[in-house]
Formats: structure tokens, C-alpha cells, sequence
DNA sequence: TGTGTGTTACCGAACGTTCGGTTATGCTGT
DNA sequence: ACAGCATAACCGAACGTTCGGTAACACACA
């Protein structure tokens, strides 16, 4: 080992995530990156030798990674449901900040280009759905109907990041997170597709 | 007067539309805009002296238009309120490109400033729910609820556009225009917030 | 009818700035 | 002494923008 860095690991990809998620990938300067985590450009290449992409992918597998241990990691544990649920929306308000936050995969999956970032987006949201409809199904819905339900809620929760963010307030995201609970596993049941 | 224009106003707001929607307002370049609509970077300075502000605004301005006189409008005619929204219905699918292209609030609504466009923004998104709200309560449902189903219905339009651009499938946001009548209509409604 | 003048639409070339990325030179703690 | 890490200085390319110039057209006057 050698001099401690003074900048440390954990303030790094908490910079470079801020950057990416308001300013998407293109819109994430290495100038911005740069004035976000207090180290210099140059510097940024020593930690990340592959340069923009490779920070991009380590700030969306750090997110990947505390999303299954905060939220979806506690759905599949012990306890009753509906509080398990509960385990989540906390998990998810904290990590979008109250709705104040974009989520990366929003900001990601803009932009045209077939990147390997793009397959990361792709698989990283799949897994949250099939996540989701997994311990639906634990609470005896139906394999179809709970695939519908986690996609329902993942879309509810992504939609209402973009209103909250558009309109400025965060309270739709809030709501939204609020129900959650009942409209993943609540009894009621939609009409067929 | 002089020559006609070889590009017509229409194709240049097409093809700005497009660079927009799909890179968001940062990662638009005057390069990638040149490229879509067939006129050199100079070239769109004489028909938007404003430089790239002025065009999201158009563009934006344009969405708006498209939007209310298609979408908006025919919802708040004659005829029986469920087919009225199937014809909104089909007028989103055409703007969204059957789900395959982005929302404009979501691509301008990215990267941190506090613009203009931002206002812009904010504006069309809430004269949006206020315009699908006023037709919920046209219906009888009560002002509140009604509100509450237009933000709900447009974050659900939202997120399955994030949705079904993230995991390369726009089967999640067709699924959304085909129960939103119900979703908007029907007499089924939640636990209050 | 033909010519000159003004206007409009477009483009090539360049502006200063910022982009993502590299190289060389240290300072730091062990 | 030395390995590890931050930094200043720098690179070619692309950024948004500006400017001068050139066609193509409309209209006034001869």
C-alpha cells in the first residue's frame, strides 16, 4: 500500500452516480464528474482506466448491488408481507432521495447507441422485475398476474420519477410509494390483457 | 420574397423532434441535428437565429400543439367518453411510436440547470394532467380522484415508455394504452391516499 | 422584355471553448 | 528506496456559434 487516497472509494461513486443520474450519460462531462468527486480528470483515469464507460459501469453495478441488498434482499426474508413491502418503499425512498432523484436506468437508456451499457440497463431492469414478481407469486398470485403487478409497479414507480422530476415536486413519486404495498399484493384484481 | 426552402419546415421539426427525444437536450449536437435533417450546423442558425435553445422550444412547442389538437382535444368532444379515450389512445401510440421512441418531458427534463426549457416543460407536463383530469370529472368522478387518475394514468404512460425502452420491448406500454380507458373511466377505485 | 437590386436560403470555414483521453512529474507514507 | 497516487500540462477532436459569401428567386424600373 502506499499514500491513503484522499479521495475515497465510497465518495467517488457517490459523486460519478449524482453526475450520471441528473445529467445522463452523455451529459456527464468528465469537467462535471471531475468538480463532483474532487479528483482531477487525470486522476479519474487512474481509478477507471476505461474511462467514462467504465465509471458508468461501476456506478450501475454499485446501484444494481444495493438495491438487491436493501430492497429487494429484506422482500424475500421473513416477516409478514405487506411490512416487507413496507422494508422496500423505505429502500426506494431513500435511494431515489424522496423522488428528488432520477433513476439511473431513466437516464441510462437514453441515447441511441448499442453499448455493452445499454445490455447492463437491460438486464439490471429485467431482474428487478422478475425480483419483484418473485415474492409476489410467494403470496399465492398467480405467475401472470404477478409478472403484470411488478411490471405495473416498476413502471408506476419510473413514471412517476419523470412526473415528480418534470413538475418539481415530489409528491406523486411519494404517493406512489406509499400504495405500493396493496397494489402489489393487495387482493383486488385488474381485467385481463 | 426568394427562393423556396429545400427543407421543408415540417421535415426540420421532424428531425430536430427526433435528435431530441431520443439523445435528450445535451446530447443533441448540432452535428447529430445537421445529420437528421439534411441542413448544415450554419444553416440551422438562419432558421433559429436562438441557436439550440430556440430549437427545443420549438420542438417542444410543436409537441404541445400535436398533443392538444390529436390527443387533448377529441377527448373533450362528442361522443361516448370510453371511445373518446380510445382515441387518444391511438393518438399516443402514433406519437410514441407504438412505444418505441422516448417523451420529450422525460429526454428535456434531464441535466441539472434551471432553464427555460425547464419551465417549458413543467408547464406542458401539468397542462397535461389538468386537461386528462378535466375529462375524468366531465364523467361524474369527483375533482380529487380525478386528479389523482390523470397523474396516475400519465406516469403510467411514462414509466412504461421508460420501461419498454430500457429492456428493448414495447409490449409493456402497448399493455398501458389498452387499459387506459378503464384505468381512467372505470367505476373500480382505490384506498384514499 | 430585359436588367438591376433586394431578399431569402444555404453553406464553407473558422471562432473560442470544452470534450474525452494521455503523458510526464512529482509528492506521500511505509 | 520505492511503490502508489494525484496533478499540471497537453493532445486532437468535437462542441455551439459566428461570419462572409453564393446561389436562387421576386419585384421595380427601363
Amino acid at each position: 500500500m502506499a499514500r491513503i487516497s484522499e479521495v475515497t472509494d465510497t465518495q467517488l461513486l457517490d459523486g460519478l452516480t449524482d453526475v450520471f443520474r441528473t445529467h445522463g450519460y452523455e451529459g456527464a462531462s468528465l469537467t462535471r464528474i471531475s468538480e463532483a468527486t474532487g479528483l482531477k480528470r487525470a486522476s479519474l483515469y487512474h481509478r477507471f482506466p476505461g474511462g467514462k464507460a467504465e465509471m458508468a459501469e461501476a456506478v450501475l453495478k454499485q446501484a444494481d448491488e444495493w438495491l438487491m441488498t436493501h430492497a429487494l434482499g429484506p422482500l424475500q426474508g421473513p416477516g409478514e408481507p405487506h411490512s416487507r413491502v413496507r422494508v422496500m418503499s423505505k429502500a426506494l425512498s431513500k435511494f431515489y432521495g424522496a423522488g428528488h432523484r432520477s433513476c439511473l436506468l431513466d437516464a441510462f437508456s437514453l441515447g441511441g447507441e448499442d453499448t455493452a451499457l445499454r445490455e447492463h440497463v437491460r438486464a439490471s431492469m429485467m431482474a428487478w422485475i422478475a425480483a419483484l414478481a418473485e415474492v409476489i407469486r410467494e403470496v399465492g398470485i398467480p405467475a401472470r398476474e404477478a409478472r403484470r403487478r411488478a411490471q405495473d409497479a416498476i413502471a408506476r414507480i419510473q413514471g412517476t420519477l419523470v412526473l415528480s422530476r418534470a413538475i418539481g415536486d415530489a409528491s406523486p413519486f411519494q404517493r406512489t410509494l406509499r400504495e405500493l404495498p396493496d397494489e402489489l399484493l393487495g387482493a383486488r384484481d385488474r381485467d385481463d390483457s
